[in-house]
DNA sequence: ATTTTAATTGACGTTGACGTAAAAGTCAAC
DNA sequence: GTTGACTTTTACGTCAACGTCAATTAAAAT
């Protein structure tokens, strides 16, 4: 198998090597280590990562994204953790789909300004332009 | 016409006085006063401090949300305006869009993540539940 | 072998987005 | 006309999410 290093990461995902460590401090991604001390970072921990940076775009706080990671950690031996897990996943899901309904309706609003905008300026270029 | 006062609006949207002070601080908000200097808002600055909100729960720094607002603010005489007006409207436009995509992602993947837990809770609940 | 580059921890600094407290003025109600 | 709720400005406090040294050690390149 193979590792990546923190350099590798923070320039493919394009952020500090501070930053990962940071998050490592938080608690979000646990790297393995060489004997010298060295962080190596697997494919999973490449893939939270990658999660982290994606629910940051989105205003998560470090926070929520620890508890949307657990998703990928916890131990899901036990049909009572296996339970939590999926009730907690359709309650963040539930969320996402308000975010993005929420972004549509931006989205909307946006475009109906732009259109009186270009209307305007149409109605410019006809007349006076 | 109606006009608002601060705390009208700090109860509809649920943020705190200080709050809709600090985004007119950051000449966001532009509200007109009383002869005794209290602030009353009009229906378009209480469209606006919408506007702020719903682009903070995007993850919007008030910097961006400030361009945005630019464009309700502008006096829009002029066709140059007009044009760079318009040429901004859709490049953020088009950010939005980004991030609609990229939210859908996120979503997708969430759900991947879900249905494969509740395959594995079925299978719990058929072999050994 | 030694220079250069990259990694470590530790500690302090910074920035954005407000919270909070104080002192003083204002407005509606009783 | 005074109580009490609300507003104003000024100013300092706070917390998250890093940035930025600094001193040290390890790895890669020449």
């Amino acid at each position: 198998m193979h590792y990546f290093t923190i350099s590798d990461l923070a320039h493919e995902f394009d952020v500090s090597t501070r930053t990962i460590r940071y998050y490592e401090e938080r608690g979000l991604l646990s790297p393995i280590r060489t004997e010298s001390g060295q962080r190596l970072y697997t494919k999973k921990e490449r893939a939270k990562l990658k999660l982290i940076l994606r629910g940051k775009r989105f205003g998560f706080s470090l926070d929520e994204i620890h508890e949307m990671i657990a998703l990928f950690d916890e131990d899901r031996t036990g049909k009572k953790q296996l339970e939590k897990t999926v009730e907690y996943g359709r309650r963040k899901l539930k969320e996402v789909d308000e975010r993005i309904e929420d972004l549509l309706q931006l989205k909307a609003e946006m475009e109906a300004l732009l259109s009186d905008f270009e209307k305007r300026l149409c109605e410019w270029e006809e007349s006076g332009g």
